[in-house]
DNA sequence: TCATCTTATCATAGAATTGTGAAAAACTTA
DNA sequence: TAAGTTTTTCACAATTCTATGATAAGATGA
């Protein structure tokens, strides 16, 4: 469980890490929005707890930026309550807020609810003889352990994940590689053909949708 | 969801603009009629703002050669409310209008209606047995799924999306084929008959229209 | 009914899309 | 840095789909 802490205060940061840390969460720092878009770019993490008012950039433009590259969940911190109106009517996507000052335990009781959400989400997905344990992060097909190569594992968690929907070369582009990745569609085909290679016997559950994309397709009565 | 803005003024696209990115809307602009056209030839887009008052194209011509291309929702934007009539009275399928100066809030909304209609669409056909699903991207018939090629499906699902309306042969190319197909007026009776002959018993609820082209015709009582 | 116009059907060439293997490029790790 | 992986790209093969035009069938109206 990682968390971005961004907050132009040093003070106020290191007062949240160490809460955060006793609690066992791994925690980064970034002191403005632009620095946490960078990192947000870079890494993963599981929650970002953002101070509303910073120098600069401000934490709804950081806010709107952060949740157009990637879905994180975000704690606000606002200094007073007043903006709370704000908060709910600009509607972005923001998941709890606490005010400023804030008592360290309020802060970790919050945060823990939302990371908790996520865990439960980290599931295990099973498809007769093929099961993928995201928190393993193992793929296995008849109790043996295929080795994917990361790509391979994202790419087959989104298919996974999204039974039965048709997915578009772009979609799955968007999703799997990142909004950023300009190349080729036809990088989907290829890792696709090595996918259904690895899965063997349930490689024919990736079916084509020709002139559309690829669609996992699994029934549970299969 | 993509959006097109257009208005011949920096600083109404750019104040749209804001508003709709922070609803998670893509959004594109173009600063007159002629810009729009272009656009909308190149991409698809799920949603057009449109000013009424442009130099150069008015709101009026522009709505006009868009729909002429692409049947694309038009949002449009009039300075003034007497304008309504005329925009009611030339019936060029607008989908909704706003005056300015208009609340932020406001327009919001009216998009997030119009794109919401959109979300729904991209569901589920249900015609008695016979079944579009957009989103697994198949069709059945008495359970049993068809083998559609793209072509097939995306005429059957245009046909099923204007239920009891009447198409022409050059509605049918523009919409299913692309505005820039240029063929014979014949390859549509062709696809018919396919689709016809797959839709076995339902095949009959694609009826010809002389002198016009086809319909799709279905009624919930049958 | 017949002449005329419109639509249905068919077979097939060639267009378009996907599958595949191999090589190049990018990235990791020791 | 170099070896080893992983990812991307490319070119061509395999497959599937589409457009077309000729002809048959059907509808229309005098």
């Amino acid at each position: 469980m990682k968390i971005l802490v961004v907050d132009d205060e040093e003070l106020i940061r290191n007062v949240i890490k160490e809460y955060l840390l006793q609690e066992h969460f791994e925690v980064e720092e970034a002191s403005d929005g632009t620095e946490a878009i960078e990192k947000v770019k870079e890494s993963d993490y599981n929650l970002i707890i953002l101070d509303i008012m910073m120098p600069k950039k401000d934490g709804y433009q950081t806010v709107r930026e952060i949740k157009n590259i990637k879905d994180i969940p975000v704690l606000m911190l606002s200094a007073r309550s007043e903006e709370f109106d704000k908060l709910i009517g600009f509607d972005l996507g923001i998941d709890d807020y606490v005010t400023k000052p804030f008592s360290p335990k309020e802060l970790v009781a919050r945060v823990k609810a939302i990371t908790k959400r996520q865990e439960k989400s980290g599931n295990k997905y099973v498809f007769g003889e093929l099961i993928l344990d995201d928190v393993a992060h193992i793929v296995t097909v008849d109790s043996q352990e295929l080795s994917l190569t990361p790509k391979e594992y994202d790419l087959l968690k989104y298919f996974i994940s999204n039974n039965h929907i048709a997915l578009s070369r772009e979609q799955l582009l968007a999703n799997v590689w990142g909004y950023d990745f300009y190349g080729d569609d036809r990088t989907v085909d290829t890792h696709v053909k090595t996918l259904r290679h690895e899965l063997g016997e349930y490689g024919k559950y990736i079916s084509t949708i020709r002139k559309v994309g690829y669609k996992f397709d699994y029934e549970e009565s299969e």
